[in-house]
DNA sequence: TCCTTAATGATACTGAGTCTCATAAGGTGG
DNA sequence: CCACCTTATGAGACTCAGTATCATTAAGGA
């Protein structure tokens, strides 16, 4: 199983890769994101990283998606998120309570595609995936 | 197998059903969406129905999603797009070149989520799933 | 028809992200 | 190790989708 950059040292690897110039604002931006290892949003680096201006938070996390560092992940409400990859194809549930995000990677989802890559009239370009949930901890913690 | 409202007037009865009043604006809205048949934004409604204020277009809109008389797409760039329901629960597959918007409703994807849903430690409240294409109609068109 | 309540429109605002453009680093080649 | 060319940055204006406010208007049941 191939695996995504997981280190800061792999995320920079990824930007250099990429042919991209590793500057200071770029490692405390990736560095601000190891630091938290769960879902966040721009915004909330933004305010973090006073050092770092909000377009080249922005700017960095396109980047980062791009090089499949992190994802994007969107609440059902519309509320864009991010979070680290792992696991190079994968996708991902949302707490809707706490809002951990978890990956999963299964070989159904992967079996649907191809069997729906069949029956679309067209070549199959991308997909988008989610799941909303209410994870163990929260379900625990309302049942007190 | 359920259907979802499919003409004006069962898009007119669900919001009755609601509870929901039925103005003239709001008729204006449903007319413009079954005039189309297809994929619209938000913003193409309201530049087409200049007797109807954005925010109303918004708020109608909101309300048939509600109501499942429509639903939202999101594209792969995060642009947001709507699209009349057919069929109750369903999928959608967007052409990323012409925009149009299939549904489809695969037994697959049902069995998928179930299996999904013992795997994940929690309860599945909802997803989202989306598939991005080309269709045949735009690639025969970029084959000539 | 009247009257309560819900809906509307104009407009200001929010949130997420992009654009501009002058200024400030990166990271080679010498 | 320095100069230089290019890429990246920051500040702030701007866009796009959608929401909030609130005074005014109109549904539709009694």
């Amino acid at each position: 199983m191939n695996t995504a950059p997981t280190s800061q040292l792999d995320a920079i690897a990824a930007l250099e890769d990429a042919g991209l110039r590793i500057t200071g604002q770029r490692r405390q931006v990736i560095a601000a994101i190891q630091r938290r290892k769960g879902g966040f949003t721009a915004e909330e680096l933004a305010t973090e990283l006073e050092g770092v201006g909000r377009a080249t938070v922005y700017r960095t996390l396109k980047l980062l998606v791009g090089a499949d560092v992190i994802c994007k992940i969107v609440l059902p409400d519309g509320t864009p998120m991010y979070s680290p990859s792992r696991v190079e194809h994968h996708h991902h549930s949302v707490c809707t309570s706490c809002g951990a995000v978890e990956e999963f990677r299964d070989i159904t989802v992967e079996r649907v595609l191809r069997s729906l890559a069949r029956e679309i009239d067209g070549d199959i370009i991308g997909h988008r995936m989610e799941f909303y949930i209410r994870c163990g901890a929260c379900l625990a913690a309302a049942n007190d």
